[in-house]
DNA sequence: AAGTCCCTGTTGTTGGTACAACTGGTGCTA
DNA sequence: TAGCACCAGTTGTACCAACAACAGGGACTT
């Protein structure tokens, strides 16, 4: 019995760790429901606050889920579904009817959908300043939310600066089936190059609702700037991805 | 005043609602101390325990710490650190006494250092899949805890099939100047393909303990499969990197 | 001037109670 | 058989109380 009431380790901590153990050893298989709350009172002899002090623990660390009325529950292990940067290279994007994340994610067996919306705003901080943008400048916005069988998936917002985009279609509000980036390439402004960054947090509660994403699960923010050939800025993508259900994946050869 | 004991959304909701809005808008700066537990008790009408409840959820989502005896604050906004990946390339390994992390590091002005321990194991279900071994084949770990500026930062496990590294320095206990990649590349295993798979999640408890990560903060966890010119797969390198601490950046040309 | 002690304020932990809201099954009814 | 009503069980929300543990400042001592 490793509940020890003369530790200084808080109980609610302890009876946290019991049953984490229990998840990572296999004993509680995802799915598997736990003991009620009122059955983890009687065995370990604490009130109902720290029982639920320690379930909540564990639906933080993206461990348990639980429902009204049902009980907690292990997390059944993700769906993985991957999220292939590197898609978008050339040979991907001519002649299909289709994107290279559709045809990605109908290669995968699942019907993808997505919907489009477009606005011309002042941009963040952060995305002027990939942009190299000077104080005040618009851009085009391309909102994407992206879903799999029905279900959210992921939330894409493209920005463009409109010096170069204000007379294009990118600034329509239709799905443009080859890409913004030919569009982009038919301008001029072919992307040769991109950077990437990677970051991870939890959602924002708009976040939360908009992909329904569980307690205890966090979020990647991908974030793609697109260069042209004179190492201009043309694009930047952030993009806003589930943990729970992507796995970001790039494949590198070693240049030389 | 936003509160409404009517409405349908928990009382705890709202005040979470509240003091988050707050803090996006930045009427809650970084670093800010948010007011007492009993202040907010008699502002909002509310219980200690409902209070807590909604201070909790802010502490979750990353957005707040506190201490006993202080109080609660704004967690103030990471000074964050690039993980520059691609940092491996060929001519950024020869001839100098640090390896590629080391000099990345030393370039942004902060002290790293690390520790190396080095043991034979039969590695976890998917290292062994993507090394491509058979049952009970064994492995060399290199666990390496890399510090910067005497703060612990990021964790990283690399995984070498012991069929190929047994008789090299690689199952030394000792740090490898010119790097283990470069002991590969002297036993006929250049890598000259990567497969990176990233995902986020959050910290298991010894995580959160070995990297020092407060409540409420994701982990990146950073695949790195390696393959030889035989397509043979020879390292695979886990790293756990706390996700307030780091943005993983990739540069990619694209090729033709 | 420097150090020590203590006191106050703060969060952390744990106990208790009550009711609301929802799920899933049982058994009755049409 | 299908549908409905109901009930027992479970988690969600909210209240109250008490003590522990720690931080920081003020007062006092050396």
């Amino acid at each position: 019995m490793p509940i020890d009431p003369h530790s200084s380790r808080a109980l609610y901590r302890q009876l946290a760790d019991e049953l984490r153990s229990k998840i990572y050893s296999g004993e509680l298989k995802p799915g598997a429901q736990l003991p009620t709350e009122r059955e983890l009172m009687e065995q370990f002899d604490a009130s109902r606050n720290t029982v639920r002090l320690a379930l909540g623990q564990l639906a933080n660390e993206g461990l348990t889920v639980s429902g009204r009325g049902r009980g907690h529950f292990v997390r059944a292990s993700a769906p993985l579904l991957f999220l292939a940067t590197r898609s978008e290279s050339p040979d991907r994007r001519a002649n299909t009817a289709n994107d290279a994340w559709t045809t990605d994610v109908t290669a995968q067996g699942r019907t993808p959908a997505q919907t489009i919306e477009v606005s011309i705003v002042r941009p963040p901080q952060n995305v002027a300043s990939l942009l190299e943008l000077e104080e005040g400048e618009t851009t085009a916005l391309r909102t994407r939310l992206r879903t799999v069988d029905g279900e959210a998936n992921s939330l894409s917002m493209s920005y463009f600066p409109m010096s170069i985009v204000a007379t294009t279609e990118i600034v329509q509000p239709d799905d443009i089936v080859r890409g913004a980036n030919r569009v982009l390439a038919e301008i001029g402004h072919d992307q040769v190059r991109y950077l990437d960054q990677i970051t991870a947090r939890m959602p924002t509660p708009d976040e939360r609702d908009a992909l329904r994403i569980g307690a205890g699960i966090p979020v990647h923010e991908h974030v793609r700037v697109g260069y042209d050939a004179d190492d201009v800025p043309v694009r930047v993508a952030v993009t806003v991805l589930p943990a729970d259900r992507h796995i970001i994946q790039y494949e590198l050869a070693n240049a030389q």
